[in-house]
DNA sequence: TCGTATGTTGTACTGCAATTACAAACCAGT
DNA sequence: ACTGGTTTGTAATTGCAGTACAACATACGA
C-alpha cells in the first residue's frame, strides 16, 4: 500500500456508488475498473484488493468526518456548545457525501475488522463526543452521569444513525442546509430530553395529566 | 426455502459464533457445515446458501426482539413508561444473544439487502418507538417534538448501538442485570437529556407535575 | 543517447469456494 | 414392497479474486 497517486484516488471515487449500491461483495473489481477507468492490473498494483479499495474510499470519509469534528470540537466556548458545533459537523460531512456513507453502512462488518478503519471510525465518531462529555463535566455545561461511557456511546448513535439513514434515504439538494436542520432535532434531544416535566421556554399548555 | 425442520434449525446455531466472529465472507459453507454438523449438501437442500443461513439466524434475533418489545409496549402504563421498558426488553434480547447481535453489526449490509430482513429490522426496531414517541405526546408523558421521524430515529440509535457494543464487547455472566443496568443510563438520557438544567426560562421546576 | 527505475496495462493463468448435479441410501406412511 | 419426501457423499461446474508476466511508457540523471 504505497500512497496511490492522486489522479488515481480521485478516480477511485467513481466507485463509490456502486458500491453503495451493490455492496462490496455485489462488486467485481472489473466493475470497479470499468467505473473508474482504472485497469484492473493497475489497481492491484497499487492497492492490496477489493477492501483496500474500500478501506481507501472510508478512510477518507473517516478523516474527512474527524477534521470537521476536530476544528468543531476546539473552539473556545464551553463543551455544550462545542457539542453542538461537532454533531452539524459529522452530520454535515455525512450528508455531504451520501454514497460514502452507504458504502460504510452497508460494509460496516469488514469496515470494523479492517484494524485502520476501526481505529479511524472510533477516532472519528466515538472519542470526540466522549471527550466532549468529559469535557462538560468539567465546565459545568453538561450534567454529570453515572456511567459516561454508556451514555457517549448512546450519543454516538444517536447522531450517527440519524445521519446514516439521512443519508442512505437519499442524496439532497441542500445537505448543509439539511444537517442543520437535522442538528437541531438531535441536540433538542440530547441536551433536553423527551420527558415532559423539565420543559424550556414555554410551559407544558395541555392539562396536568 | 421451506420451514426448515427444528431440529436442523437448533443445530443452525452452532453456526453463530462463527459468523460474528469472522463474518459470512469468512466463513466457508463447509465451515459452517462442520460447526453444525449439518452437512453442505444438506444445507443446500433446505436453504438457498450462505445468505439464506445468516438470513435465518437473523430473522430469528429481530422475531425475538419485535416481540419481547412488543410485550413491553403493550402494557397500560403512559407512553414513557412503556418506552422504558421497551428499552430494557430491546437490551435484554440483545445481551442475551451477543453472538446474533454480533452477526448482525457484522454483516448489517447484507441484512438490509436481503429484502425480508429489512422489515423485520424496521419492525423490530424503529416502528415500536416512533409509534411510543406519537403515543407519549397524545397521552401528555412526553414532550412534543418538531421533528417527531428524525427524534424516533435518533432514539432507536441510541439504544442500538449501546446494545449493539455492550453485546459485541463480550458477553456476560448475567445478561439481564447488564440490561437493566444500561437501559437506566440510555433512558436517563433520552428523558432528560444532558444540559445541566432545563435552559432557557423553565417553567418552575418546583411546581410539581 | 542510453540506461535504469518506476509506473501502466493487456492477457493469460491459478486457485478457491459457492453452488449445482446426481445417485445412492434412508426413511416414513400406506 | 411402493412411493414420495429427505439425507448425504461425491463429483462436476462456475465465477471471480488475485497473480504472473511481458510489453510498453515515462522520467531523469549520466
Amino acid at each position: 500500500m504505497r500512497k496511490l497517486p492522486a489522479k488515481l484516488a480521485s478516480q477511485l471515487y467513481g466507485a463509490a456508488e456502486l458500491i453503495a449500491e451493490r455492496g462490496l461483495d455485489g462488486t467485481k473489481i472489473e466493475d470497479i475498473a470499468e467505473a473508474t477507468g482504472i485497469p484492473k492490473a493497475t489497481i492491484y498494483y497499487h492497492l492490496d484488493g477489493k477492501n483496500a479499495v474500500l478501506e481507501f474510499l472510508l478512510s477518507d470519509l473517516l478523516d474527512m468526518i474527524a477534521g470537521a469534528v476536530g476544528v468543531a470540537v476546539s473552539s473556545a466556548e464551553d463543551a455544550r456548545t462545542r457539542l453542538e458545533a461537532a454533531v452539524v459537523a459529522q452530520l454535515g460531512v455525512m450528508l455531504e457525501h451520501p454514497f460514502l456513507c452507504r458504502a460504510l453502512v452497508g460494509d460496516l462488518g469488514r469496515a470494523t475488522r479492517l484494524p485502520e478503519l476501526a481505529l479511524a471510525l472510533r477516532a472519528a465518531f466515538y472519542e470526540p463526543i466522549e471527550q466532549l462529555l468529559a469535557d462538560g463535566v468539567a465546565d459545568g455545561s453538561l450534567r454529570q452521569v453515572p456511567n459516561p461511557g454508556a451514555v457517549a456511546l448512546s450519543v454516538f448513535g444517536a447522531i450517527t444513525v440519524a445521519g446514516l439513514t439521512a443519508a442512505v434515504e437519499g442524496p439532497s439538494d441542500d445537505p448543509s442546509a439539511d444537517a442543520v436542520r437535522l442538528s437541531a432535532s438531535i441536540s433538542e434531544l440530547i441536551f433536553d430530553g423527551l420527558a415532559t416535566r423539565p420543559r424550556r421556554g414555554d410551559c407544558e399548555p395541555g392539562d396536568g395529566a
